[in-house]
Parts: C-alpha cells; sequence; structure tokens
DNA sequence: ACGAGATACCTCGCCTGTCAAGGTATTTTA
DNA sequence: TAAAATACCTTGACAGGCGAGGTATCTCGT
C-alpha cells in the first residue's frame, strides 16, 4: 500500500462500482481484486470498504444479498443498479477530466 | 468549478506548490492562475487556500514575505524552499503512479 | 467627495471520508 | 483442538474542504 489514501479520496466508491460492473461480488474479493490490480500498491482499508459500501446502498448505487454458498464466513454479496451503473458512466468521465487538470495543474512548463 | 473537490482533495498542496515553482506570487494571483490553467473548471475556495498556505508554511515547504507593491489591497508573497521543491517533485512522481492505478481501478476490461 | 466594487487577506465551525482499533462468527488446516 | 484464514461490522478520532462571515485597502465613476 504505498499510495497515500488521500490522493484517492473520493474515488473510493467509483472504484468500488467498477468492481460491480465486472459482476456481482463480495467486500472481501472485491478488496482482493483491487489490490490485484494494482500490484499490491493499493487496498481499501476495512473500514472504509465497508463504509463505502453502507454509502452506496444507501445512496441506491448497489444492492445487497446474503449468499452462503462458498468455504469460510458467510459472505454480503453487492450488485450495481442501474443508476449505479449510471453513475459509474458519469465518474468514469469526471475522472477523464480531472486526470487533464491535476496534468495541468501539477506540471510545471519549463522555463 | 465544475469539478467536485473531493475528486482533488490531497492534491491542494502540490497545486500550489506547481504554482509557486514558476516564482513567488501571492495568493490571490496563484487562485487565478489556477483558474486560468482550467479554463474556468476548477479553483480553489478561499478558505481552503489560506488553510493550505499555512499548512504549507508550518510544514516548511513554503516561505512568505509581505509586499505592498502593486494596486490594490497589501499581499502576502509566497516562496518554494528547497524542501518544498523536493516535495513537489515526490509529489509529482506519486500523481504519475496514482494516475495509472486509477486508471487501471476505474476502467473495466470488456467483456 | 464618496459610495460601490474590486482586490486581498483571514478565521470559525461544520461536514465528510479515512482508518486504527476492537469486535463477532465461521471454516480450514496443522 | 487450537491457530489461522475468511468474512463482516462499529466506534471514535482526525484531517481537509468550504460556507459564512469579517477586515482593510485601493480604484473609479459621478
Amino acid at each position: 500500500m504505498s499510495i497515500s489514501a488521500d490522493t484517492l479520496r473520493g474515488h473510493t466508491d467509483t472504484i468500488i462500482l467498477a468492481q460491480l460492473m465486472r459482476g456481482d461480488n463480495y467486500g472481501y474479493e472485491i478488496n482482493k481484486n483491487i489490490q490485484q490490480l494494482t500490484q499490491g500498491e493499493y487496498g481499501l482499508k476495512e473500514a472504509t470498504l465497508y463504509t463505502a459500501f453502507k454509502r452506496l446502498e444507501q445512496g441506491g448505487l448497489i444492492a445487497s444479498y446474503w449468499g452462503d454458498d462458498g468455504p469460510g464466513a458467510r459472505r454480503r454479496y453487492y450488485a450495481i443498479t442501474d443508476e449505479g451503473r449510471k453513475r459509474w458512466a458519469e465518474s468514469r468521465q469526471e475522472w477523464e477530466n480531472t486526470r487533464a487538470l491535476l496534468d495541468a495543474l501539477i506540471n510545471v512548463e519549463e522555463v
């Protein structure tokens, strides 16, 4: 986890939505996927993760149900809603914009 | 100001340092430069701006002095320190990394 | 001469997202 | 059968952003 979380603040929800775009999944696994995708450089803290799930569900962007199939402890699965899909698309677009802005703001043209 | 500030949270200090890399400047002007660079899409709120200056100065990344030359009210100028330059270079590098991570996390490979 | 508006700085208190710490329950494995 | 892994959840503290409000100076039109 070499990335300071504060620079990713505000993107947590989008990251989770993106994972759920690939299909229903449960918290632990989602977080493992995130860690894999970033070669272990980034992962959500559990408190952050579950806070985000709660927030997203209350906002109607995801829905949850209990699944008890697999090994290990019981799992709460999450599914992205239509509204969630819409939000993801928007956030993705916004990210493109933010990225361009920060590129312009953080770099200094050579003197 | 169409960009939600939370997606830029954590980058405020770096943005300010980048502006000061171009030379000494004062708060109001720095913020105007930022707005210009982003075609008015982004600007720091004053409270955010001055909070950041305080934080940066206390951290030894910038230094300030009063200048009374120009028109309008008195101005407090800021100069980036050696430590500030170092920090900017680090943050810039970290941004490259963060950008790559978010690209990987927010986009979903097609099914 | 003077009031409006621009310039410029600053503080207080609220809100929100992150996370360390602590807790519960189940299953696998040595 | 105890340890470790899996999996979920809550509480309280903390930090950064910012709305709202405030101060002081200068310019410009009338």
